[in-house]
DNA sequence: AACCGTAGGCTAACGGTGTTAGCCGGTCAA
DNA sequence: TTGACCGGCTAACACCGTTAGCCTACGGTT
């Protein structure tokens, strides 16, 4: 099991801003997580925060780190306490309460083009590796990981009809792809 | 089989907007469908545009219901068209291929927020009814629309490593799903 | 003790965004 | 002929990310 790749460390002023970022992103969606906005939570005015940060996507890139870290801690844990049996289904609702627990970081770190030049080496990948774990086969791999961030990218922006049992629709995924590995 | 459900129509010359900012859509990139952008193209300034259409959001509308009206037909043709032991490959090919030849308009319809109460009701349901037609439960039929969307999306976000054989894995899933299917 | 560099705030401003208000010319019907 | 309205226009507003340049306070050096 190859280590988990770290992101560039922050100053601590930087931390802070990621922080607020975070916060501000999660009460009040990506639109609302402006400079101007992020600046005035910690009592401060907008440019001042350039003098900790290269720019927005800088904030946004730290915050995506952060992300797949936490995810990435979560899956492989997952994978890590599952019989063989269970590993499937496990690792799909470990992965969907994460993300529904942190939908604006998940968004973020899941929607649209991804900075991956910015990003610490790696890390995207490592924190997907749970699903090879799972399963045993890179190609199975990938579409079981593909399935499950259809259902929670769907799910978090209410593209489901009102009234579906999506618990039924994940263990029918679960199923699907559970009788074919190993 | 319900009916088709139709966009509400446009004028003559709020057609020929939306048209041109089809165009810029998938010529430049969701960014780049600004309205100033979009009237320049027109050869008139952005505020003219609001005697046709009442803001942005319903340009978007616009496109996204053809998106769907397209999708759709598409979609009930390949489900239409297909031998019971290869619909569920022939509705994951058609899905797949549609989505990548007009991924701006793609992207638009399916990430982010829907403004459901703008659409033409049912229109989304109705483009979403052949994943039920091809496996015969809405359970199963949801996991592999959401399987479908997350293959599609990651693929135009650049989100799987390089060098991916994505063609094994659209079969891997389509296996999946097929092995449960009637 | 005097100095200086720097860290970290600030204001003003630029070009971009969606959008509104208000003006004005042309066309077409009464 | 007149009047309504269609569909352009300019000016402007509030917001966005970002830059330039100023200023103050503090820590270390001479």
């Amino acid at each position: 099991m190859s280590a988990r790749p770290e992101p560039r460390p922050l100053s601590p002023r930087a931390s802070e801003i990621v922080a607020a970022a975070r916060e501000l992103l999660e009460e009040q969606g990506r639109d609302a997580l402006t400079m101007r906005a992020l600046a005035e939570r910690l009592g401060i005015r907008a440019p001042s925060l350039y003098k900790h940060l290269p720019d927005k996507a800088a904030v946004e890139v730290a915050l995506i780190e952060r992300g797949f870290v936490e995810l990435g801690d979560a899956l492989h844990a997952a994978v890590a306490d599952s019989a063989p049996s269970h590993v499937v289904a496990n690792l799909l609702a470990t992965y969907r309460k994460h993300a529904l627990a942190n939908p604006g970081l998940y968004r973020l770190a899941t929607s649209g083009a991804l900075p991956r030049q910015r990003l610490a080496p790696g890390l995207d990948e490592w924190a997907g590796t749970p699903f090879y774990l799972a399963v045993g086969e890179p190609h199975l791999a990938q579409a079981l990981f593909s399935f499950a961030h259809g259902m929670v990218i769907l799910e978090l922006d209410s593209r489901y009809p009102d009234g579906s049992d999506l618990d039924r629709t994940w263990a029918e995924g679960a199923r699907a792809f559970s009788s074919l590995s190993p």
